[in-house]
DNA sequence: TATGAATGAGTTTTCATTCAT
DNA sequence: TATGAATGAAAACTCATTCAT
């Protein structure tokens, strides 16, 4: 029961956080929308920041890229192809973690305890990425240096996507209209990659 | 005198507001950093909101690239070093404006007067590599079609690093060392660009 | 207990509101009067003119007069005698809630709000006032004419006397010889009523 | 010149002290409705409170009935429309001086330098009215006892007409709609008075 | 003389946090 | 355990008044 009482209030503050900001939210407002007191809050918290540290913390380790779904996905045969379901997986992976990747992004300056540039580069993504071209290195489909730069590459335009999307576009949701458009941006970005093979 | 104590509250502001965000900055703590009292910034300025708006709205004027001071020092024969004076006259006009860039990043979010997007990729400075890019082509050294492609390209690690190094690592001088790094990712970044050629 | 800490503000305001009025009353005298912080005032009300308003709702209901305690004074029989208990009961009544009265009289001018006037001619008292008159006519101790006539000028001179005395002359209390003064006045009021019959 | 420039800001001061009373009042607004800088102000009344005063006593003081022009209006010979013509001048006279005579009702509670009810019974209008019921009584159209007993009665309506017209109802002219509604009023008033005679 | 510039002392209001129950 | 009640500290903002020029 206690535990669903965190919860609540957690998701509660989550949400607020990522719309409006640390400072911008008070404990008030998150009270409310969590349906307790605040001073329910402040017992499981001991302070506004403890709450926040403890909501990035959960969510960030929450957020877990389930590789399998991706992998069976996959034909090793085709690079351009294979990277385009990649790519769509993770826009819907940081999308699904909208909140707490929107909350890394936009607060950073403020809390150093944000790490942001890892999270958000996502290590685990970039480890993803990589192990599938790797994969196809083996198989002889690229060339060992092109690894690096590709999975370089890719990152940086999925990076700036993201941040651009979720802070400046304030868009909560990958709808259909966002992911084609998506789609065409990197019809063009694939064509750079292939001049690179 | 009035016009140096308008400035003096007006660069504490920018200071501040850079540093640690408009909600975070007290007009208290700026009238501290301005060394006049918060009533001067109210006499000046009707309200908080106002004088962030004003700052924005001065900084952002008065970030101006001088062109040619770049031009001169371009071949207008190889692509390669001509961007490498490029992206680094671009990286130094960021830092020389490090905290106006650095607000137009980090409070995009809560202030929908700042249209950051546009800011950032500073339609002026993809103006002028594009200017170059279309020269390069009159020239005949690159295709037309690889004039919008490049400059995607190159605007778009540009923005990813100056948003990561102003925000995230919170970097607001361009050392040796940062340059030095930044110039071993384009020494990988320029081959990828001399594939597309 | 909250009831109370409640009352504990709002008695305190109305004090101070009457004595001073509503700019010349800060909420933090309010605060040190009722023996409460500041906060706790802005917890229970949402801003100072919220509270203002509830005063003047509060006091303004709870001022009620109680007939039967008239009533059963009144001869029916003389005219003059019966005035004279009900005019004293009037002025008994407004300086028993002395409070809300200047409030009313006082401030009309800033807050469309108080609708001073038909307040301090009281509703209820000239229509307590009429019943009796109309009782008395008949009786046939007065024409019928006279009903209206005979209220109008009593009202008059009661709500010209109670605004001097509460605002001028800053009477909080109907001493005894205030009383008698009024008393003295109306002697020679009632010679003019007499007249009219 | 300079007497100009303290009749701009008295002038000034006296309207928005009408309109808005004493603490609603800056002195930033007098000094801007007064085209004049706030310093100016400052140099010529020790405080604002000091203008206060001042223009309380200067516009008091210019507040003069001019007797002959109505002296000539009356005939002498029939009380009842003589106190018509009194009655209308009266007032005329009051919503000459509409601002003074307000500010002398509305912030009499506050400013104990205000003897309201001196002022706005009159004492001039009072005599001027006792004057002609002298004459009156001379000329045998009246007893000397209701001298005193009439001018109470008139200046009691007066009073309280003017105080409310000028504060609950913030009328500031005196226009034709306004004067048949006192006119009305005034001719079952002095039915009333006709009964004393 | 007249004023632009500057401010100290206050105002209303917010909010994270504590505490008694 | 959960919360209603209470608040200290600070926030943005106002305004009468002073002072240098």
């Amino acid at each position: 029961m206690r535990r669903s009482l965190q919860d609540q209030i957690e998701e509660a503050a989550l949400l607020l956080f990522s719309r409006q900001g640390f400072n911008e939210t008070s404990t008030f407002e998150i009270a409310k929308a969590a349906n307790v007191s605040e001073a329910t809050i402040f017992r499981m918290f001991k302070t506004k920041h403890d709450l926040y540290i403890n909501v990035l913390d959960k969510y960030g380790r929450k957020a877990d890229l389930s590789y399998n779904s991706i992998f069976h996905k996959l034909s090793f045969e085709n690079l351009e192809s294979d990277l385009k379901v990649i790519v769509e997986s993770f826009y819907r992976f940081y999308f699904d973690n909208i909140h707490i990747t929107r909350i890394y992004i936009s607060n950073a300056i403020q809390f150093s305890e944000i790490k942001g540039f890892n999270y958000l580069s996502f290590p685990q993504l970039r480890e993803f990425l990589e192990g599938y071209l790797k994969e196809m290195n083996i198989r002889g489909k690229i060339s060992e240096e092109l690894i690096i730069r590709v999975s370089d590459l890719v990152m940086s335009f999925m990076v700036k996507d993201v941040a651009f999307l979720t802070t400046f576009s304030k868009v909560e949701v990958l709808d259909e209209k966002i992911l084609s458009h998506l789609e065409e941006k990197w019809q063009k970005r694939l064509l750079l990659l292939n001049l690179m093979l």
